[in-house]
DNA sequence: CCGTATTCTGAATCTCCTG
DNA sequence: ACAGGAGATTCAGAATACG
């Protein structure tokens, strides 16, 4: 039995759709009350099955607080496939032969839910990125940072037409360059993400709006009608109001569906007219030195030397210096091979030709001008 | 059967492996003639069932020169799932247990691709971004460019221990930065893109090899073997000759393998201090703190200190230190001093003088500079 | 009150050797 | 195989504390 927190007013031309509504309860089943090919857009944020073993430290001994909720653990991947083949098929079900779908995960699921939405039928329009700008740190140095999540872009099926895609307005937003499927957006965090009384955070995996923001400008018109299976604490409905779209959202859990519905009441729709891109945040214009060497700028093997040829050191293929027997930074060898605590190597290092020295610092400028 | 395109010189340490060879013939026929358990790397960059429908034209009308070899043709998913198991099968069996796979795909395969190997068994490490500076642009404005391919970079096993990850040296090519799961590289284009007689491209697919080299740099040793599947045009052999790394080369198609050779014959590998393994301090030498009481850097009876001085341990003439009336390790007592579980040492514990505090690591590494 | 320093935290599949 | 212990490991941004 579905319990409604509704606040919408009765609308008579589409009297069977509750829109701006949370439903309460397993999407599944809720989603068979509504009918068919009545949503324009759907996101979907499910469980990750992220699979975590033991604790986790950070090096200062703290414990990272991790994603241990009991709606994340699944018994198996069979289990987490049935898991997804079961609300993709619902909500394509609901979902209009012109609309679109959104779904973000990370590794640990995301292949299964693209396998399965493909075999469903859906066609994937594009798979977006989304880099953050500041992921937790990987404290144990065994693997990459993980620094992104993927999101799957589908319509309904291989031949759907119609979709929108409003690509001249996010291409004026994008200082007239064309929108790639890479997107750089800060987590969620300071003041937007939603805490308890306690101080605690009310939803372990809180979207940023920004994020949600560029799906519904990307994908969606004013009035649409947009579905979020998993609503949690509701960043999809919150972001749908702020930009004139309805949404209805479904949630298993009443605490997190009590916030959502509370955060949604306070959010002030924009203007219509003011209701255009968030701008972008701008690329952090950071260059390693082991780009240059990529590139072949600087050549592996190549001699570094001070500005007052007092010292040298050697390229290394993998953007380290070699100074002697020991391997570092540009900025650990400069500072070790002066005897300094620190040292910009940029600025300290240059290459030696037949013009003579070349700050390694124009080597970078160059990578910069060619748009990093 | 197959046909080698072989320039390396017999080795009768490793008979059965054909270092520095092209097979030419099916990945998986070729793969089985292979020892189990005998390459240290994988790199594969199979087929991406592209499914293009119909030609693809800019805006001024001319054609797009698409994938659309018979290579890249599937019936169905089921047969593309049935090729990928089927290769994902082959080179597992030939992975060392401590050795990692690397896949690149597109949102047209890498999710099957995924799915696959996770069915497989093979436990994803991370999943990394190709980012391109220059990507081709999304001629109708209907999608998001197509900016970025994805990597799944794979251990044999969840239980696999002991995978190469060049941490530090990553770490410090990159502003001393520890490396995120997003590259920002260019695609193969200018000189770099092999052309025929005929000034067409090679091979539709060619990677850049400063993709390769980062794949190497980051999960393989000098004189490791590396294997690709797909050889294609050779961008994992040309890369791995030049840096020090020995490949293993499969590929079907005559032409490309002819041409892939010719490449591979003309690189010249960088000098071996551009490319020797930079030492990482996990795998340096271990030395007892006993050692440095014995050798008398550290004097018994004296008193160590954390950086800020709150707690003070007493070094004993067996390299156990004192606190209060408990005795143990530098590790167990720096832990029990701060009522952590756990603690290193090393980096804890410090030696008061004239000069002020010098952490006890200092004496550890005067220690390993006199040859342990 | 202000500027600086410290602390806290985030969708995380996060070690390896020896006995 | 399993337990135990040595010893390795973090970045950005916001919040809080301090001087």
């Amino acid at each position: 039995m579905a319990l409604r927190l509704n606040r919408a007013p009765a609308r008579h031309d589409a009297p069977a759709l509750p829109l701006d509504t949370i439903l309460i309860g397993d999407c599944v089943a809720e989603l068979e009350k509504l009918p068919s090919a009545s949503v324009d857009l759907i996101f979907a944020d499910p469980p990750y099955n992220l699979q975590l073993q033991g604790d986790l430290r950070r090096p200062d001994q703290s414990l990272v607080d991790a994603v241990d909720d009991s709606w994340d653990q699944f018994e198996s991947f069979q289990a987490y496939d049935a898991f997804t083949r079961a609300w993709l098929m619902a909500v394509r079900r609901v979902l209009k032969p012109t609309g679109t779908m959104w779904v973000i995960g990370s590794y640990h699921n995301i292949f299964r839910v693209g396998t399965v939405l493909q075999d469903l039928g859906y066609w994937v329009l594009n798979d977006v990125v989304w880099r953050k700008t500041n992921p937790m740190p990987n404290f144990r140095g065994r693997r990459f940072t993980n620094a992104h999540e993927t999101l799957i872009w589908a319509a309904k099926s291989a031949d759907a037409k119609g979709y929108t895609f409003n690509y001249e307005a996010l291409k004026a937003g994008n200082e007239d360059l064309q929108p790639r499927s890479d997107w750089l957006i800060p987590i969620c965090s300071g003041g937007e993400r939603l805490k308890g009384d306690d101080g605690k955070k009310v939803h372990p995996t809180q979207k940023p709006e920004a994020l949600l923001a560029r799906v519904l400008l990307s994908s969606s018109k004013p009035g649409d009608v947009v579905l979020d299976p998993f609503f949690g604490s509701g960043t999809t409905g919150a972001v749908a109001k702020r930009l004139g779209r309805h949404f209805i959202g479904v949630e298993r859990d009443r605490d997190y569906a009590a916030a959502a519905r509370a955060r949604i009441d306070a959010v002030e729709p924009e203007a219509a007219d003011a209701i255009v891109q968030a701008p972008a945040k701008r690329e952090a214009p950071r260059v390693a030195f082991a780009t240059l060497v990529e590139r072949g700028l600087v050549r592996p093997g190549a001699k570094l030397v001070d500005a007052r040829r007092r010292y040298e050191a050697t390229v290394r293929a993998d953007g380290t210096l070699a100074f002697g027997s020991v391997i570092g930074s540009i900025h650990r060898i400069g500072a070790l091979a002066q005897g300094a605590d620190a040292c910009n190597g940029w600025s300290f290092w240059h290459v030696e030709d037949a013009r003579g020295l070349t700050s390694i610092d124009a080597f970078r400028d160059a990578v910069r001008a060619e748009g990093v």
